[in-house]
DNA sequence: ACAATGATTGAATGAGCATTCAGTGAAGAT
DNA sequence: ATCTTCACTGAATGCTCATTCAATCATTGT
């Protein structure tokens, strides 16, 4: 993961070689073959990905993987493992950005789930390929608890802040965050299987207006005034 | 599919064998292979699952999948269509029993979702397994599309009716049925990942609860006055 | 220039698996 | 009692795939 992320970063501001070449090819190749992986298990599912394909696709050769990687299956491991930092990644920057408002902060949390990156087709993809492995690899379900659990926390941590705030009513953060992100994972697997019929946007406003439902004063400016689904 | 109904048929009430004895032996050979696949994709997932064990787990002989199903595939098919049908006749059972008050023909499509024998561990884990793959397999997806389709339209019926009749205001019901069952898919995946700290009666309990925020009048009395979510 | 280091290649290996099919046996039909 | 029909069996087949590894190549240090 670590060495992942210097790559990540070696590729985004034009490979600035400061390690030897030799220990950050290294991440450079196991990015590639993540991104790779990535893009089969999109494609072909994870029953179809094949060490072959994903060599391909990255333009490597076969043996590379179980060079970089240990084996097939701890390549699939760091690739969960890449969807799921990607995205805490995404919301930490998201409340930790200019407005400290904890409503906004919130929002930045839920817009989070509907960025171009994370919920794009591929990792959507991605994230409901390992979801279905899930119930029997431990390993996957405890990639995933550990970035839902500290999500969720953040969450609860805001909810309770603008509970008391604002209208304090009987509203329960664990209700409301576990709530939204129910909702937003059944928003996920629609975008995944009817992707005509499920945008981004459109999921994002749905969520909004749940949240609206809750916390009228809070959310109620933050979804259009006409009621139209579509 | 209906060879496979004629079979529970058969078994519910103890084999009254008025066809061929070979006919009605095929669709027990069906339902017993498509059970096993349940109980296998449950305990191996998709990819762990291999017609040997299959066919063990069953007590039948490795042969017998590719004569009674053309293949592995024809199997995962069926498999996936009877969950599907068992969650439609299910919903369908509900509507049509006794209190025809249209909230709660509604309540009981909800309420169809908790049900044992619906959402059991094993179930969940076949549909996410299938989830997981329906992205490049259309046949699974088409297979889930028409059963939702036929579900989402019953309750937009409901919830139609129940909008004009109580509180007017401007709900949707496309918003809501939309809402909700991605509530419950999210829901849903929660038990399956996370089964020691979700059960079904709390799950149905959230689901009452949003449904109370928007329809206070129809559903309100349906939530405990207490609100602790756990 | 040369050696040393270590990344990279891809053919070879062998395990695992779906599928086939020749043979078996049990249940009806005559 | 014999024949016919099929469901059923499981060893054999052949294919796909992860993994290995000997050989190759590029880079760095001297």
């Amino acid at each position: 993961m670590e060495i992942v992320k210097a790559a990540i970063g070696g590729l985004e501001n034009g490979l600035t070689a400061q390690k030897t070449r030799r220990t950050e090819d290294k991440s450079v190749r196991q990015l590639q073959l993540i991104e790779a992986t990535i893009d089969c298990i999109a494609k072909y599912g994870i029953v179809g990905t094949t060490l072959a394909k994903v060599t391909e696709v990255a333009g490597l050769s076969l043996g590379l993987v179980n060079f970089h990687f240990a084996s097939k299956e701890r390549l699939f491991e760091e690739t969960l493992r890449f969807v799921a930092s990607e995205h805490r990644d995404q919301w930490q920057k998201g409340i930790r950005a200019k407005v400290p408002r904890d409503a906004d902060r919130f929002l930045a949390i839920i817009d989070s789930f509907f960025h171009p990156r994370i919920c794009s087709r591929k990792k959507l993809a991605v994230w409901f390929a390992f979801f279905g492995e899930a119930a029997n690899r431990s390993i996957y379900r405890a990639i995933v608890e550990d970035i839902d659990e500290e999500r969720h926390q953040e969450s609860m941590r805001l909810i309770r802040r603008l509970a008391s705030e604002g209208e304090a009513a009987g509203i329960d953060p664990k209700f409301v965050s576990l709530t939204l992100e129910a909702l937003i994972d059944g928003l996920w697997l629609n975008m995944l299987l009817y992707p005509e019929d499920f945008s981004r946007e459109q999921s994002k406003m749905q969520v909004r207006r749940v949240l609206a439902l809750m916390f009228p004063c809070h959310f109620g400016h933050t979804i259009p005034k006409t009621d139209g689904t579509t």
